[in-house]
DNA sequence: CTTGAACCTACAGTCACTAGAGGTGTTATC
DNA sequence: GATAACACCTCTAGTGACTGTAGGTTCAAG
């Protein structure tokens, strides 16, 4: 019984899409903006990658799952090619994204209280006495800066 | 003592802009989406707007605030203009928007205890045995769907 | 050798603005 | 009435992180 040869470690950006749940275009996208690197490319010009290649996209996919903008991928994939470096880098970049997230959430937070509240006055009839359409033409929220 | 006159009720962009807290830009741009109405022009082609546009702008900004995009927003402007409609539709639009704001907070807080995790684990050192860079590379979340 | 899926590039579109260039209008002061 | 400062105008491009489409090429199986 015969292990499948080297072509084992060239996978098409299909099969690399596949195993990282990533889409094909993702894919080049990120390789057109520098963070993934060029991969080697068949005769006829289509890319086959490597393990590197598995690995790397799996950490920016995992970091874009935790909400780290690309940005700070670019960092930490930075920080990552150098295992000699200090890694306090890597943790300021972890403890902004928390506090990132964090506020975020507080925000959420009051949105839900006031969303709920608009909802539990409505009890259905005309637009006239909606007090949803009342509430938000009249009490604007002081502070914005969502998202 | 007189009143000022009529001019009282016709603001300049950026005093509407001013009393909104919404920046001159975007209220053009509001305009160019079919959001906001065409106000009046001067002669020299410069915008000219009633308390109706105050009105309306702030039930838009108020909206944005709490996060509705600003399709649901044009959703609720055309309920908003039939007084006589049911409200129906607008507590619709309103329950969307809090499922999505609940289920934002949700993934948040998983991501918050991600976070959490990795940044505790982190004892400081060397890259190579950051704790942060591991856990990126290796456990992916499984759920994405993020924003 | 043919078929059909997967691949390629290049460009436009998404959302909700924001910024800039280059020009015109309005108003306060002298 | 002149001038200066500032607000306004249109138009276009850029943001982040992709996604979708058009039109063409390559690959692998049968």
């Amino acid at each position: 019984m015969r292990l499948k040869p080297t072509i084992d470690n060239i996978l098409t950006i299909g099969a690399l899409a596949e195993r990282t749940g990533c889409k094909v275009q993702t894919i080049r996208y990120y390789e057109q903006i520098g963070l993934m690197p060029k991969p080697l490319r068949t005769e006829g010009n289509q890319r086959r990658f490597g393990l590197s290649h598995l690995e790397r996209l799996a950490f920016i996919r995992h970091s874009r799952d935790l909400g780290f903008p690309l940005e700070a991928i670019r960092e930490l994939l930075y920080l990552a090619d150098d295992p000699e470096r200090s890694c306090n880098a890597a943790d300021r970049v972890a403890k902004r994204q928390l506090h990132q997230v964090e506020s975020r959430i507080a925000r959420l937070e009051t949105l839900k209280a006031e969303l709920r509240r608009m909802i539990r006055q409505c009890r259905g009839g005309r637009i006239a006495d909606c007090r949803i359409i009342q509430a938000l033409a009249t009490h604007p929220t002081p502070d914005a800066e969502y998202h």
